[in-house]
DNA sequence: TGAAAAATTGACCGGTTGGTAAAGATTACA
DNA sequence: TGTAATCTTTACCAACCGGTCAATTTTTCA
């Protein structure tokens, strides 16, 4: 079980063509005019990578900028000479989590073999849960608040599932799988395996300190399935 | 599906014989003499409703005084009254919301016939889902934050899911259900119900303004039903 | 090398937050 | 009814928080 996802702190410009107009891409105010420095791209992501952290333990609300830019290691008044503000970090990071979380989804290929497509969407989820499970927990703390900063986002997301639930059901109508309900299926996958993100205290706690070592992600993969693989292939 | 549990401002007293000896029972300063006043229990009952909303929504750090002192129609230094600070009105929300959150799970019955038992486990998880997801999202908030307030509450329910374990693990013995590690079966059923209540934004989004009626709930329990007895249900 | 641009920092500010003090209003009850 | 206990509010405080300013240090590059 390897990851095949391009690392969070990666080479790519984090903006992606994909900024929002009204919070423009972060630039030190006092380099508008010229290019962005090597050093301005090596702090920028240092402070991403800080304000995950935090963001992902606390919350928007619950996360400070001192604790952000004490874990990037800098005054508060630095971090804020890259970022002029809280919300620019939080939806910067939104933004690029969307990027990467949906991939494996949109990678569901509707000419593949429906049971297998399935088995590896539900893998690849369960390998960025346990690769990325701070962008899973941040993302969950957006949602489990109402998602009050992501409203456009999650139109988006709704599109692409809408899409890939008409494969589904296309799948079905093939006699492929069995006769359920596309959007709860991609709902209890997307819940099986984030879980294993979001309440990773409550899992290592209940398997206790033996079983709840990296080995429990292998565990889970096979449980996974053969629930799914048991549950969703047809009856006929 | 109706809910057969208790309401959450029912009529018992909650403390219930379970209060930690350094978090003490709240009583107002000035009453430490006196048995509870009628004012008091009403009072504390509005209050911690309150509580609950606001620290659902906007998790503990995230939630003021002031926010449930007005959502309690009341003013901060009164509701300090009764409790006499943040940690202690959270702390009694958790204690009460574990001894309901965790009944189905004991109820599950080792003489009972095994995926008779599974299903109405989930249905009972579903309901609570439905009818308490404020008390979902605060535990979630909770955990997903690294349950810094609540890791003695995580070691009973280790020990539970333990026992419960055990149970299942003889199921299997028996032939009566799938060979599946009982523990990530476990997690599996958390995972799928109670993500109607912690990611509701998310799934209304997706269901869109159609199908995100209050029969989502019905659509799930279906989807589920098949999911997890044609998952679990034994190849012999 | 030197000066302009970029990066960094300490001091500070207005608003919010958790919580207190003390005095006034209400209730229970002898 | 009166008074003691209970309840409520106004005014307040110290710490914290998001963010600014002006001054200093470091880097870049002609």
């Amino acid at each position: 079980m390897t990851a095949a996802l391009a690392s969070p702190g990666g080479s790519g410009k984090h903006e992606s063509g994909r900024e929002q107009c009204k919070l423009a891409v972060a630039v030190p105010r006092a380099a508008k005019t010229q290019r962005r420095t090597r050093i301005q791209a090596e702090r920028e992501e240092l402070i991403l990578g800080a304000a995950l952290e935090v963001f992902a333990a606390h919350g928007f609300r619950g996360a400070t900028i001192d604790q952000i830019a004490e874990q990037a290691g800098m005054s508060k008044p630095n971090l804020l000479y890259y970022f002029p503000n809280k919300e620019i970090m939080h939806r910067m990071l939104i933004d690029r989590l969307l990027e990467t979380w949906l991939e494996p989804l949109r990678k569901l290929d509707p000419e593949g073999e429906p049971l297998t497509e399935i088995r590896s969407y539900i893998r690849r989820k369960l390998e960025m849960a346990r690769d990325y499970p701070r962008e899973s927990r941040l993302f969950a703390n957006e949602i489990l608040q109402g998602a009050p900063r992501i409203a456009d986002e999650l139109e988006d997301l709704k599109k692409l599932v809408d899409e890939k639930a008409k494969v589904i059901g296309r799948w079905i109508e093939r006699g492929k799988l069995a006769r359920v309900d596309p959007y709860h299926m991609i709902f209890s996958i997307w819940a099986t395996t984030q879980h294993y993100a979001d309440f990773d205290v409550q899992v290592c706690t209940v398997l206790g300190p033996k079983r709840s070592g990296e080995g429990r992600f292998e565990d889970a993969a096979r449980y996974l399935d053969q629930l799914f693989v048991g549950g969703l292939k047809p009856k006929a």
